[in-house]
DNA sequence: CGATTAAACAAACAAGCGTTTGTTTCTAAA
DNA sequence: TTTAGAAACAAACGCTTGTTTGTTTAATCG
């Protein structure tokens, strides 16, 4: 045997993309063996060394291409201009909807930060870093203009992440509440958490009715 | 060479775990070698077999141990006939103390499930769920008693513990907040955001002043 | 002091790892 | 239909891994 009947390189780069995600969000970049990943593809052990420069590499690409198309696909869908309010529904809104679909990447991007090269990891947290620095922004402007109550945003930035991307964690599609539900209930609170009252004072959130 | 003078089992055993800690919490457990643990101890790395059944049990150890104390603690911190609202700030308030000073342990819990076989991983979910219920319990009886905005209280507890945890992985005490600070705004943001008011409602947050 | 046990070493083990090399088979363009 | 290149195999490489075994030295206790 050699060359299987049918076979198509851009086919098997993606089945081994597929089934590399799929077993590093299992089980671990260390942990996954490339005879296991070979298997999964239905390939030899060295016939993946036409796909992969190397088993670090491969782990780099998949995390740069993730974080990379989160900041896109992030950015063609916020609205600058907007009210600070409405932009941070739709982040929460989008980023609990693009991670829900995109689970293992989520994972792996979030647990295998440490598996890279020390270039690698700089790249990767640059880019998360970017990222973060979009929520932030919106925080600032809401503080600036008052919408929200001042705090630093760099904590509550990095705590708002944190609770969004614990989702991918812990939500499984087959559990009694929808994806709605959910983003309903983390926009609850972030939104109150950010409003947050100063103990004993009255509070009072306008915002425009009539937007989901 | 043998047997190093002034040598004592329990504190070797001691210096074992807290390399382990070290190393799997920098590393990761996959990629922590037992040589290297064993260099970093001052051993040869057969030697480390006198203090531990294999690589796995040793994880299984130092995961169950903390989950173990952690929960004990809180039992003794928490107040459970107090109001909900002062326990709930009591929570966030012991959560990312102790956290800070188990940074490690916690990044280990929270990372290295994957690397337990089945029934250790079972057990470690069963104690991070009875450590849940805790928080589930304030939640739930904060909301009875009307002083949470109803909402459901499993998804709110993996927020929030999502959030607080999140902050062992960035937090660093060389920055410029101090743990006071960042317990403080988080609070806040848990707080704010269980009150979180059904939009363009007043909100009115009541709490006996004079505490913290 | 002498015997026993505790604590470590030294050396190897089989297995598995990422990776390389050379070859074989299939596909497609000439 | 021949031929160049694409896609895979088969087999091995050197190295590292977790672990075991037998031995040696230090401490302890009667």
């Amino acid at each position: 045997m050699a060359r299987t009947r049918g076979s198509v390189g851009a086919e098997t780069e993606k089945a081994i993309r597929k089934a590399a995600v799929e077993l590093i969000a299992k089980h671990g970049f260390e942990a996954m063996t490339l005879r296991d990943l070979a298997e999964h593809v239905g390939l030899q052990p060295g016939s993946i060394y036409r796909y992969i420069a190397t088993k670090d590499q491969l782990l780099v690409d998949i995390m740069a291409e993730h974080m990379e198309t989160l900041i896109a696909a992030w950015r063609a869908a916020d609205r600058p201009d907007a009210d600070p309010r409405l932009r941070l529904e739709g982040f929460v809104d989008f980023h609990i909807r693009y991670h829900f679909q995109r689970q293992k990447e989520v994972v792996i991007a979030n647990l295998e930060l440490r598996s890279l090269t020390p270039d690698a990891r700089r790249a990767c947290v640059g880019l998360r870093k970017t990222y973060e620095g979009e929520l932030r922004g919106i925080l600032e402007a809401g503080i600036t203009q008052g919408f929200f109550s001042p705090t630093d945003s760099g904590i509550a930035t990095n705590a708002i992440i944190s609770m969004l991307t614990g989702v991918c964690f812990w939500y499984s599609p087959k559990g009694k509440l929808s994806a709605d539900d959910i983003i309903a209930i983390h926009k609850r609170l972030v939104l109150g958490g950010l409003s947050g009252t100063p103990r004993g004072e009255a509070k009072i959130i306008p915002l425009a009715a009539g937007r989901n």
